[in-house]
DNA sequence: GGATATACATAGCATTCCTATGTATATTTG
DNA sequence: CAAATATACATAGGAATGCTATGTATATCC
């Protein structure tokens, strides 16, 4: 039977997404949740405008300035002019902003790797094969509803 | 060829599954990100301490405690005596947090299904089934290496 | 070209978070 | 078993972070 409800199927999916990275990331060594949050979504968008970054974060526009002006004085981040509008600016990692991402990814990998060796390889191949499935889906825009 | 490397495909997946509850989350209504996912590790959990829910929260148990303060007076959480020692409280959803929690899953759920039915049964399929392994892998204590 | 809208910064105040410490209970030890 | 130590949480006070309101510069619309 083939998601007769795709709602429910997508509440699934966030539930067990949620209480897996929580799990992954319980002991990983980084800066501060609302940080990391910002860090991964650059990577994600390869560059971003802070009124972006603030919308998807649910906070609040001053709030992500200053969040960026900490991470630019950190030097996590890097502030270019958008040729396209000069009021704004567009964000995007540095090296050592990255440097920082994958050191939290490589943390959280392992600590997921000491439970995914307990699986069967059918499982590993499952894992494998909804990572790609998730990446699809991040490129796809929300349609209304069914084509149908 | 099924994962070489255990601690690439825990990186690609909490990688995964942080875009995509990023993603789904996006412009969802909810309590402040420090609220939710305290909710969330109780739902899971049933119940668990202050300073357990600070360790996996990575703040500080003073910070913890102000936070189940917070959430116990607007009546999300409650609080309960240890019968197994006095010096602690085990705190728990209340009816009001699981219907916060669950409501900011129905958002994100439908926000994914707006995506989801762009996908081939297949896909759905393995979602499904990722779905079921990411359950049986958070119920494994990680494990050194391998068993070999 | 003037009016309105947008992108971001700044200011000032409110909330949240941290370190240090206090209190009560548990556990260990001589 | 009493004293010493450890643990679980609360409180206090200062540091950091977040928000609303508003300012400045640029863009867009009539």
């Amino acid at each position: 039977m083939i998601a007769t409800d795709l709602t429910r199927l997508g509440e699934d999916v966030v539930v067990a997404s949620s209480r897996l990275n929580r799990m992954a990331t319980r002991d990983v060594n980084t800066l501060p949740h609302a940080a990391m949050r910002v860090l991964g979504r650059l990577d994600e968008l390869g560059q971003a405008r802070i009124s972006e970054l603030a919308k998807a974060d649910r906070c609040s526009q001053p709030t992500m300035s200053n969040l960026v002006q900490r991470l630019e004085e950190q030097g996590s981040v890097r502030r270019a002019a958008d040729p396209a509008d000069s009021r704004a600016s567009l964000i995007s990692l540095t090296d050592a902003g990255l440097a920082e991402l994958n050191s939290a990814r490589r943390q959280a990998g392992v600590a997921l790797a000491s439970r995914l060796h307990q699986l069967s390889a059918t499982d590993l191949t499952t894992l494998q094969a909804a990572v790609a499935v998730i990446h699809k889906l991040l490129t796809l825009e929300p349609l209304e509803d069914t084509p149908r």
